[in-house]
DNA sequence: CAAACTGTTCTCACTCAGTGAGAACCGCTT
DNA sequence: AAGCGGTTCTCACTGAGTGAGAACAGTTTG
């Protein structure tokens, strides 16, 4: 009949999530109303589940009675690979207090690259990822660092589908990025010239702990110094060191 | 009879958040019989909810078994209060810069400073406080500052109350208190030694939108060196006055 | 200023999804 | 081979969740 939608076998556990679920893309603050129609929810239903929410602390009441995620998740999500974050975090201060640019951090997630931490200050705002945000795969040198360090059978199916193409220099052909892959793997690090916004360049290495490909740390900068490349790479590498070798030692820091 | 516990009343969607909350304190990775155990619910409850969890990607399962926060709860936490952190983000970089000390931006939750951003790198790893930590009201200078920006009867509930003392100097009688908190409305900052830890000194000042005292900004550095605050407050001064500046304007990033 | 919107809050009888005791199972240690 | 700590799954019972809809509130419109 075209309206069933939110179907059925929906548990209860499912429409909380739900609810949560609404935030992601569209940020900001939303009213009930719109919770409901995003998250696919009658609205009494949602209603109940926004306030029990609420009262938890997963959910904010704003001033004009909008609803913003909570501080309560924020402070749950930081327990989210922790490991690698805190381990990573100081060095990769180090690594922007010596070149001034910006910094970060992705890891792998489903067919994207989810940037985990970020380091970068007034001078050079970030212009496309962002902490907590996510890229495609194939687009940053990031992303084709973490698509390296997949499976054959995951990188040729990432690059069957549809690729977009955030500029118009943008590589989309499977075929010359499975040679670019491989030229990753082979070198240990990427680079790619204004894939994701035109005038950026960035640099990237995997970050390996316990034979495993665990993310992703990259530089990223104006494209036109394209030179300075290489003197970037051996700090680069260091940090990258650094970082392994943080993430197998016992804890440093306060609390487990 | 002396077990009911987890009595009644309880609702599905609390029952979620229990095994979420589980999380909380006891960091790292537990196994589904803890979380049952630190949440209160019956075994196949837990590992009903456990599932479904992680079937949504709250939850993780480690190669161990064991269960860790999963990156969708990360990523929906960076959405809680990100004009704040982004906002201000970019300027207590450009502090660090300055000053190589270790700054943080703390708010008020309940009863204790939430830190909700903080830049250090590996010279000096951060002692008490972390991203996502929570310290008590009375014994940092960012918690007094969050203090001060509360009304009297909330300043005096929370002064009744026994107060820890996480070194020796820490000052827990209400009556100082009461003085010290008068002060730091009078200056507008505040400054303390070796409340929080010994050798540590903090300075803080409020962060103010739309009349309010949102957060705190303050710098970290050893006790001894305390004649260096008036060297630090002019700077700390302007990045408050760049915060609230930029707090007040329009989105400059991408994605509202 | 009434009518039409858009959104919020709440009620209530029905019923289906959630429940949890318990059994089976799986690796370990001793 | 018995014990232990953990996980996974089943199933009959029932009370918690459901959602249509009514009442209400605020704001836009003709």
């Amino acid at each position: 009949m075209g309206e069933p939608e939110q179907v059925r076998g929906a548990s209860v556990t499912s429409r909380a999530l739900s609810v949560l679920g609404a935030f992601e893309g569209s940020s900001g603050s939303l009213t009930v109303a719109r919770i409901a129609a995003r998250a696919k929810l009658p609205l009494s239903t949602t209603y109940r589940m926004v306030h029990e929410l609420e009262e938890w602390g997963g959910l904010r009441k704003g001033s004009d009675g909008k609803y913003q995620v909570g501080f309560r998740i924020w402070e749950l999500g930081q327990l989210a690979g922790r490991r690698l974050r805190d381990r990573a975090h100081p060095f990769l201060q180090d690594l922007f207090d010596l070149t001034h640019e910006n910094v970060h951090l992705a890891i792998r997630e489903g067919t994207q690259s989810l940037y985990v931490d970020k380091i970068y200050s007034s001078r050079k705002m970030p212009q496309v990822s962002r902490i907590g945000g996510r890229l495609p795969l194939h687009a940053t040198a990031v992303g084709r660092v973490l698509l390296a360090a997949q499976p054959d059978w995951f990188v040729d199916a990432y690059l069957q589908r549809e690729l977009e193409a955030p500029t118009a220099k943008t590589v989309t052909d499977p075929r010359i990025l499975t040679q670019l892959i491989a030229d990753v793997r082979r070198d240990g690090y990427s680079i790619t010239i204004e894939q994701m916004r035109m005038n950026a360049l960035s640099v990237a290495l995997p970050v390996v702990f316990n034979g495993q490909t665990v993310s992703a740390l990259g530089l990223v900068f104006e494209a036109h110094r394209y030179r300075e490349v290489q003197r970037f790479m051996p700090q680069l590498r260091g940090t990258v060191d650094r970082i392994e070798f943080a993430m197998a030692g016992r804890p440093l820091t306060i609390g487990e």
